[in-house]
DNA sequence: TAAGATTGAAATGTCAATCTTA
DNA sequence: TAAGATTGACATTTCAATCTTA
């Protein structure tokens, strides 16, 4: 293994370097892409990618309007950030806070139409975004090796 | 395509909601894997996962010393956080920071004894947890496709 | 007692100056 | 003029209370 010109001093194995590389590749991948899209989204509709998270999961739910619990569950984010976001976005006037029937302790998050609007606007940069940085480069194979990858790591 | 019983809603096409699952799926898994490695770092060495990347760096290094610009860079790092987190391990005593011979603007970042054991301890638990939680699970198969995703990415 | 939501404080990261030297 | 490093102001995220209602 070390025969050739390797450097004289301390190295891991060369096992570890390549597995180390699987890792820190994986970090670079995603800081790369995150950042990219981010930028993009910031841009063109002045959201975060957590935001524009929030802002799809309700227009795809049920009446546009979800409870700031399962927002949150549903999106991966903390409950402190949903409700952070939630704020933000009210007060830009893409959605409304309401209460819950039958439990005052609740919040409903309901999209405004204007919030639609945003959303769907947003979600179309997002998903062009993806398709040319992400799917595009990965192509079918590296889709379904991405598939595979996903699948071991749940 | 839609022959089934798909929902009766406004949905995407289905290729669309499986390229976003992809997406998703990738932005879950980070999420997961570095906020894991990242509380046992933390707990185990007091390190973040970028103080370990730096101090890794300069473990790895000739000398055991970069310049803080270089080690940003080697890092995937910005000059200010490579900054930040330098005068934060100084403070540990884990480095120290040195001025360039030759160069009066620059700062060498030197690692300490104390930084060097540090570095190692700390390289281990995170290289065991990276092998447990994200080699281990990927499998030789899944490290190979793991390996054609990034390869298409990078 | 526990759940839902929010707030304040602290850690972390980014961006735009700033300061020194090349 | 530009490069290297740092600083301050600001945004984002998390953690530990807090407050209300179940």
């Amino acid at each position: 293994v070390s025969g050739g010109g390797g450097p004289p001093y301390d190295v891991p194995d060369a096992c570890q370097v390549a597995l180390g590389d699987a890792w820190t590749g994986f970090l670079a991948a995603h800081r790369r892409l995150t950042r990219e899209l981010e930028a993009e989204l910031e841009a063109r509709h002045g959201l975060s990618l957590s935001a524009l998270e929030l802002l799809g999961r309700l227009a795809a739910a049920r009446g546009h309007e979800l409870r700031i619990t399962d927002l949150a569950r549903a999106a991966g984010l903390s409950p402190t950030r949903a409700s952070r976001i939630a704020r933000a976005l009210e007060r830009r006037g893409l959605l409304q806070r309401r209460s819950v029937r039958g439990d005052l302790r609740g919040v409903r998050a309901c999209l405004t139409d204007e919030g639609l609007r945003v959303a769907r606007e947003a979600q179309a940069t997002h998903v062009t975004g993806v398709r040319r940085r992400f799917l595009g480069a990965l192509g079918d194979d590296g889709l379904a090796a991405l598939h595979l990858v996903l699948a071991r790591l749940a």
